[in-house]
DNA sequence: GAGTTTGAAACT
DNA sequence: CAGTTTCAAACTC
C-alpha cells in the first residue's frame, strides 16, 4: 500500500492518531459542535459517570464465571447473548490501570468453559511478547459485558494489592477468555496474592479458543492472578480446552520520577457465529479505560460500587487510543474464535473470519512531564475510564475493529460517518527496538516495527496484534471525540457504531490511504479503507472497541441522534442503499466516482472497467494519494458546519452553478438539501432562503410526494377492497352467473374509484395540464380501476369454479 | 433508452 | 489561479 507521508497524518481524527487526542475534540473545530472534552486537557478529570453505570451492568455478575488458570491465569467465559440484536452484543471489558506499561492483550472467543469436555475446546496458550510488570496499582477488569439473558456479568476482582482483575464473560457462553497479567517484577509479591504465580516468574498463559490447540507459554510473565483470587468464579484450569486468550504485556514505565497514568481501553468482539458471514449479530467485547495511579500512591481498588460512585478524578487521566506510540503500550488483541469446522487461513484472512474478534487498543501516553501533577493525583483514583458495553444504547463511545482478511494483521477503524476505515499499522511492542520489516512494500514498514511474535493463535486466529507489520492492519472505528454517546451496532454491514456526535466532526480519510506515522508519534501508520472494505471482505463479525469514550462528558452521552452527513442523515446514509455509479472512464478511482469519492468499493455499481475494488488496491492507493495530493481534503464530507450565525449546514467549498439556478440537482447545494452560502460562486442562484423560485419547487415537491402518497392509499385501498369483496361474495359468485364485475362495484370499491381519479384530476391541474390532457388521464385511471375490478372479479369466478 | 445539459473534477 | 477538458450524474425527450 502507498503510505501517505506524515504530514498526512493530521488527517486522522486525532483519537487515532493521537490517544489523547482520542478523548479530545480540538482538532476538528469546524466540525465539533460537541462541548468542549474535559479530557482535552490532561488536568480535566475523565468523565467516568456515564460510563460508570454500564460498568456496573455489564458487570454484573453471571453466576458463575469459569476461570481458567493456568499458571498464572485468569479465564473469562464469555456468554452468548442473543446474537440478532445490535444492541445485544456482548462484549468483554478489561479495565486495566496499569502504570506507563505496556499491556497487550489477545482476546480470544472460546467455547464455554462449562463444557470442557467440548471437542472445540482445545487447550491453548498464548504467549506473551513481552514480560509484563505490573504495578501494584494495575488493575485489569474484565466485564463480562453480555452475557445470555438473565445472566448477569459480575466482575470478577482478582487481584489485591492494587492490582486487580476484573474479569468478565462477553460473547459466547461458555467461552472462557483467559486474562493473564504479569505482575510487575518489583511488586510482584504483592500483585500475586494467592496462588501458584505469585512472586514467581510465570509463564504467562493464554488459552485460545478457536482450534487452536497448542499453548504458548508466556515467557517471563508473572501470572498476576490466581485461580483462588478469583471469587467464586474462578474454576481450576481446563487443559485442552481452547480458550481465547487475553494477553497483556507490560513494559516498564519510562520514567519513573513522573507518575504515569495509563488508561487501557480493550474491546473485545466474540462472534459467536463462527465464520459464518452472515451472522447478524456480532458479540462485542469492550474494553475500558483503565488508569492507573502512581506506583507510589495508594493502590485504589475500583469496586463496581465505586466505578459508579466515583466521579472523574482529577484529569490527569487520559485514555490513549493509539497503542505502541509510547514506550507503554497496551494492545488488545482480540481473536475469533474458529469454528472447528473451518479452518482460518494464516495469511489473507478473508473478511469471511467472521469469527474474528476486533482488536482495539488504546495506549495510554505516559504522562508528559508538563503535567506531571495531575497525573499523579489521577492516577491514584482509579477511575473507570470506558465503559465498554457492547450493542448497549448510551454506551460510551465505541471503536470498532474488524478483523480484515486481507492484509494479515490489519486493524480497521471506521469511523462512524465518514464511511472510511481507518487502517492502523501497528507497530511491534514497545519493548523492542523498531525495526524495519521487509515485508512491508510501503514505507511504512519502516516505520513500523517487525511485530514481537506475540502469537496469537495463528491458526485460529489471524490477528495479531503489536507488531505489525506494514501487512498488519488494524481496523478501528474511531468514534467521534465529542462525548456523544454511541451507538453500537452489530450487523454484516459495517455500521458499527453510530455515535451521536455529529458526523462531520470526523475527518475522513481517503479509502485506502496508509498514513506514515507522524514524528513523535511512534510507530505507527494508518491506512483509511473504505468502509465496503469489509464488506467486500465479507464481513466478518464486527467488534466494537470501546473508545476512550470515558471522555466526553456526562452531559453529552445522551445524544444519539444521528447527524446528517453531507446532507443525508445518518441514518438515511447507512440505510438507503448507496446509489451504483455509471463510471466508464475514470475506473471508478477518481473523485467523478460518488463511490469513490464516498469511500467506497464500488459493489453492485454499473460501472465499466472499475478499480475500485480490493482487486485493484495499489491503483486505488495511488488513486486516492493523487486526489489527496490534488486536495488534501477532497475525501473530506462537503456539507460542513458554517460559520458562526449562518446555517448549520452548508457546502465546504460553495457551489459553482450558473445555469441551472441552483434549483437543480446539478447544484451540489441543493442536492444536500441546503441553501447556497456566502461561499458558492454561483450564478443566478435562487437556492436562498426567500427565493419564490425555491419556496414553489418545494411546494410543488411536497405536493408531489402527498400526491404519491395519496395515490398509493388509494391504490392500496382500492385493491384491498376488491380483495374483501371477493372474500364476502365468493357464494353469490360461484353461484352466479356472467355479471361477475358488477357484483364487486359496491358503494366502497366505487369511492375508491373516484379517489383514484380525483387525484389524477389533481395531478393534472397541478401540472398545468390541458383539460383534455386531464380528461384523458383521467379516464386513463378510470380504465385501468375497471380493469382491476374485472380482473378480480374473473379472477375470484375462476377460484369458485 | 438515447441524447442533452450541467457542474465538479481534472487537467493545462 | 484561470481557462479548458473530462467525466458522470441529472435531466429531457
Amino acid at each position: 500500500m502507498d503510505v501517505v507521508p506524515p504530514e498526512l497524518n493530521s488527517l486522522l481524527p486525532d483519537e487515532i492518531m493521537d490517544t489523547e487526542a482520542i478523548v479530545t475534540d480540538d482538532d476538528l473545530p469546524a466540525v465539533c459542535p460537541a462541548p468542549p472534552n474535559p479530557l482535552d486537557t490532561q488536568d480535566a478529570p475523565v468523565p467516568m459517570e456515564t460510563e460508570v453505570p454500564e460498568i456496573v451492568t455489564l458487570c454484573t455478575a453471571a453466576p458463575s464465571i469459569p476461570v481458567q488458570r493456568t499458571q498464572a491465569m485468569t479465564t473469562l467465559t464469555s456468554t452468548d447473548s442473543t446474537p440478532s440484536s445490535g444492541s445485544s452484543s456482548t462484549g468483554t471489558q478489561l479495565l486495566l490501570t496499569p502504570s506507563s506499561s505496556s499491556l497487550t492483550l489477545q482476546p480470544t472467543t472460546l467455547p464455554v468453559l462449562s463444557k470442557p469436555s467440548s471437542p472445540q475446546v482445545t487447550g491453548g496458550l498464548q504467549k506473551l511478547s513481552a514480560p509484563l510488570t505490573l504495578s501494584a496499582n494495575h488493575q485489569l477488569i474484565l466485564n463480562k459485558v453480555a452475557s445470555s439473558p438473565g445472566s448477569e456479568a459480575k466482575p470478577t476482582l482478582l487481584k489485591q494489592d492494587g492490582q486487580k482483575l476484573l474479569v468478565t464473560t462477553l460473547g459466547k457462553t461458555g467461552q472462557p477468555i483467559v486474562l493473564a497479567l504479569p505482575p510487575s517484577a518489583a511488586k510482584a509479591g504483592t500483585v500475586l496474592s494467592t496462588g501458584d504465580g505469585k512472586g514467581q516468574p510465570q509463564q504467562f498463559k493464554v488459552v485460545t479458543i478457536g482450534g487452536r490447540t497448542d499453548l504458548k507459554p508466556m515467557v517471563g510473565v508473572q501470572a498476576v492472578s490466581t485461580a483462588s483470587q478469583l471469587v467464586g468464579t474462578s474454576h481450576t484450569n481446563q487443559q485442552g480446552q481452547q480458550l481465547k486468550t487475553v494477553q497483556i504485556t507490560k513494559k516498564a514505565p519510562v520514567s519513573t520520577a513522573a507518575p504515569m497514568i495509563t488508561k487501557f481501553i480493550i474491546t473485545k468482539a466474540l462472534n459467536n457465529k463462527g465464520l459464518t458471514s452472515q451472522a447478524s449479530v456480532s458479540p462485542v467485547l469492550t474494553g475500558r479505560v483503565l488508569t492507573q495511579s502512581a506506583p507510589d500512591t495508594p493502590p485504589r481498588t475500583i469496586t463496581v460500587a465505586d466505578a459508579l460512585s466515583s466521579t472523574p478524578q482529577s484529569g490527569g487521566s487520559k485514555v490513549a487510543i493509539s497503542p505502541l506510540k509510547s514506550p507503554s503500550k497496551l494492545t488488545v488483541v482480540s481473536v475469533a474464535s474458529p469454528s472447528p469446522a473451518s479452518p482460518q487461513k494464516p495469511m489473507a484472512v478473508p473478511l469471511s473470519m467472521l469469527g474474528q474478534q476486533i482488536l482495539t487498543v488504546q495506549q495510554p501516553t505516559p504522562t508528559s512531564p508538563a503535567k506531571p501533577g495531575v497525573s499523579h493525583s489521577a492516577a491514584q483514583a482509579v477511575k473507570p475510564v470506558q465503559t465498554v458495553t457492547v450493542g448497549g444504547v448510551g454506551t460510551p463511545q465505541f471503536k470498532t475493529i474488524v478483523p480484515l482478511a486481507s492484509p494479515p494483521n490489519v486493524q480497521q477503524i471506521q469511523v462512524p460517518g465518514s464511511r472510511f476505515h481507518y487502517v492502523r499499522l501497528v507497530t511491534a511492542s514497545s519493548g523492542s527496538p523498531p525495526a524495519a520489516t521487509g515485508s512491508s512494500p510501503s514505507s511504512v514498514a519502516t516505520t513500523i516495527q517487525p511485530a514481537k511474535p506475540m502469537v496469537v493463535n495463528s491458526a485460529a486466529v489471524r490477528m495479531s496484534v503489536p507488531i505489525v507489520s506494514a501487512q498488519t492492519v488494524k481496523q478501528v472505528v474511531p468514534k467521534p471525540l465529542t462525548s456523544a454517546t454511541p451507538q453500537v451496532v452489530t450487523s454484516q454491514q459495517q455500521r458499527l457504531i453510530m455515535p451521536a456526535t455529529p458526523l462531520q466532526q470526523i475527518q475522513p480519510l481517503p479509502p485506502g490511504t496508509l498514513l506514515a506515522p507522524a514524528p513523535g508519534s511512534g510507530n505507527m501508520g494508518y491506512a483509511v479503507l473504505s468502509a465496503p472494505y469489509v464488506t467486500q471482505l465479507q464481513q466478518s463479525t464486527i467488534v466494537t472497541l470501546a473508545s476512550a469514550s470515558g471522555f466526553s462528558t456526562p452531559s453529552t452521552v445522551q445524544t444519539q441522534a444521528r447527524l446528517p452527513l453531507n446532507g443525508l442523515s445518518a441514518s438515511d446514509s447507512t440505510s438507503r442503499p448507496r446509489k451504483p455509479c455509471n463510471c466508464t472512464k475514470s475506473q471508478c478511482l477518481k473523485l467523478y466516482c460518488d463511490c469513490f469519492a464516498n469511500g467506497e468499493f464500488c459493489s453492485n455499481c454499473n460501472c465499466t472497467n472499475c478499480f475500485n475494488n480490493l482487486d485493484h488496491e495499489s491503483e486505488r492507493l495511488k488513486a486516492i494519494k493523487a486526489c489527496l495530493d490534488r486536495n488534501p481534503e477532497a475525501f473530506k464530507p462537503k456539507i460542513g458546519k458554517g460559520k458562526e450565525g449562518e446555517s448549520d449546514r452548508r457546502h465546504s467549498k460553495g457551489c459553482n452553478c450558473k445555469r441551472s439556478g441552483c434549483l437543480k440537482n446539478y447544484c451540489e447545494c441543493y442536492e444536500a438539501k441546503i441553501m447556497c452560502s456566502s461561499i458558492c460562486k454561483c450564478v443566478g442562484c435562487k437556492n436562498f432562503e426567500e427565493s419564490p423560485e425555491r419556496k414553489t419547487l418545494m411546494h410543488l415537491a411536497d405536493a408531489a410526494e402527498v400526491r404519491v402518497q395519496q395515490q398509493t392509499a388509494a391504490k392500496t385501498k382500492l385493491s384491498s377492497q376488491i380483495s374483501d369483496l371477493l372474500t364476502r361474495t365468493t357464494p353469490a359468485i360461484s353461484s352466479g352467473g356472467g355479471k361477475l364485475p358488477y357484483t364487486f362495484v359496491t358503494k366502497e370499491v366505487a369511492e375508491a374509484t373516484c379517489d383514484c381519479l380525483m387525484e389524477q384530476a389533481e395531478q393534472a391541474e397541478l401540472s398545468n395540464q390541458s383539460q383534455a390532457m386531464a380528461e384523458r388521464v383521467i379516464l386513463e385511471e378510470f380504465g385501468r380501476c375497471l380493469k382491476r375490478i374485472i380482473n378480480y372479479a374473473g379472477k375470484a369466478k375462476t377460484d369458485c369454479c
